[in-house]
DNA sequence: TATGAATGAGTTTTCATTCAT
DNA sequence: AATGAATGAAAACTCATTCAT
């Protein structure tokens, strides 16, 4: 008995449609993270953002987790891409590697943010979400170990942990230096110097200490 | 709006007894944490866990972010205790020093997932509160640093660096192998051993790395 | 955070629908309003008496106070239509017109104690809301003037000035003279008798002097 | 077993301390409700006012709800004290009259917005001290209209009727006109101009046109 | 008398998720 | 597939009042 039709966005019906309407829902998500990061936004703001209605979401991903849980894993690919990249050419610097991971990082703050989120986020996901989700992580860190491995010629396995620690450090340092706009200004005060270092001198400095020791012989 | 009066616990009437309270409530807080880090316990659980009513946690914390704050500075300052503690002694090897601290740090896992939660912590603090707590935290690790540069005969301001750095790097291995219980289920399969390692010795090989790197010529 | 879904009352899906669903949140509000004047009851009461989930309120108004805000606006609405239909007629004496506002007070003690509230109420709405709220009274009241005037020939400016008074001393009145229940009780002894008038029969006679007074030459 | 004596304000023993300290409450309670007179302020925010721990208070009035009730009273002995003032001069004009009035309106507003609070006061009083409140206010009241009867020659039970309706007069004029801070700032656009209008201007006008009406053959 | 710690019912509001349409 | 109304379980926090000291 509805007499008016109600605006609905145009029906994605086949698979190409509903990966760009998924993919809506993620760069909304993720522009909405990026915006104030100590919390995940909530589906409302999401879907509005998305220009979708709210259940819609839900058709697309069976928990809000999940959707930053695709998130998460977007921004490890993109990661190891980069990787592979910078390892894929003739004989790569370590300073040059370096530079270009710093880089990324700094220009993608959404994946630390993210990645601080992590523990928290993985923690609705259904079992099989989880192990799809850590399956995928694992076999990226592997590959990468690898590409590590073959270019600064580590022994087999060495590749994994140094990745993994270099993993770590950087987000440990990002979690340490990445103020929210309140707090900077509070911040801003002399005495605060130590804890605010420039972030990406830190992090450079951070690595090739880290780097030098594990590659020392 | 008649209240009947339940009994009451004790009544804590001097500053002694008041103090215990308090200590009470952050007993409870963290240890409700310590059973599910993926947020923080609601105040209502904080208040029956300490036997207490809701309300009579507002009288020791104007906020429930206060709690944990309190959680938090108190934390450092034992892991500041314990680094002055070990660098007290005559001249301690950096070995023992790393064993001590990475002892600690298993044996308080509330400590690391405190901090992992710092970010979204801060952020309902009152910037006086805020004030506050970061400059504690700024003190006790310039204080740090300088025990660590007498120590390891680091140059000034080196101190405030590595010790930063360590920290930074047990932070995002703690994060990244501290795995909540369904999803050590989860990780049990022979395909995730590389991201399941021991986290002790993870943690004492990459610090052995970092500080050689770190200090080396 | 899993919900199991209880039966819904109905969905209102269409304008007419949730027409109906709002009023029956504001007819929910006055009539607990009503039952006792002192307080604003708690949008938890509300819901129930409406039959819906609290949260469900929430969908129709943004803020417990916008309930009130609207059922005071439509209160006022209604006293100008009453106003407007008296003075349609051909030439309405001034009795038949005190007479039937009398009348509509004394059968509409809502109004009157809402209004009462207002002071009160108007605090927690939005500035946006405020005004949107404050124009809607004021163009009301401009029109009731407007009509006032032309009605008993008064100069232009008079009928708001007259109305206002006519409104103020009624609502002076009503806050006087109405008692809650519990009240009534102490009251009906014959000491009180003084402050325990007929509300009708002064109403009508302080409109009386005053209209008198008013309208003199 | 207290070792350190708490600072306790000296103690009241006899009753003129006591009544001085009962003042220091009212005055308190009375200046906090005029800061803010949406609400009545709670008696955590009395008793800090009045220098006075929060049991205290309950030891001269046994409900927040009496120390209104008093405040309201004395306002209201304030009112009446005025009024025989005015009257017991030789022949007060009418207009000297309202002009007193007025500006003692104009001047404790606490009297007027106490008034506008006295329904929701009134609601938790004991139906004892409900019938002292109100006991002494009738007694009040008819004093007052016998002098009124006596200054303007009106017939007996006159002077109560037009005191009750002056009053009520005032009492709405108030409500209407009174706006908090806010809401000026939101009515100072020109389209409010109507219900905008000078507070004393308006009650001297309204009070002279009710009173000629009132006091017309 | 004076104190203030303790109480706990009660408040408003949010939000992930469901499901009739 | 898409919609968005409906849900109701939280959550943080307030505050009048009591009562042991």
């Amino acid at each position: 008995m509805e007499h008016e039709s109600r605006p609905i966005r145009t029906r994605a019906n086949d698979d190409v449609d509903k990966a760009a309407r998924r993919e809506d829902i993620l760069e909304a998500a993720r522009s909405l993270f990026l915006q104030d990061s100590r919390q995940l936004p909530s589906v409302a703001r999401i879907a509005e953002k998305a220009r979708l209605a709210k259940g819609t979401v839900y058709t697309y991903f069976t928990t809000k987790e999940e959707i930053f849980a695709a998130l998460l894993a977007d921004s490890l690919d993109a990661v190891l891409a980069l990787l592979a990249q910078g390892l894929g050419g003739a004989q790569p610097s370590l300073d040059t590697l370096i530079e270009a991971f710093v880089s990324y990082i700094e220009a993608h703050p959404e994946v630390s943010r993210l990645d601080a989120m992590a523990y928290q986020l993985e923690r609705n996901l259904s079992p099989e979400a989880m192990h799809t989700h850590k399956l995928r992580a694992t076999m990226g860190l592997v590959a990468g170990g690898g590409l590590l491995e073959a270019a600064l010629g580590l022994p087999a396995g060495r590749g994994v942990k140094v990745l993994s620690r270099i993993y770590a450090l950087t987000r440990g340092l990002w979690q340490w230096l990445d103020y929210p706009p309140e707090m900077r200004e509070v911040l801003s005060e002399p005495v605060f110097a130590p804890i605010r270092p420039d972030f990406r001198e830190e992090l450079v400095e951070a690595l090739n200490e880290y780097v030098r020791g594990a590659t020392a012989p």
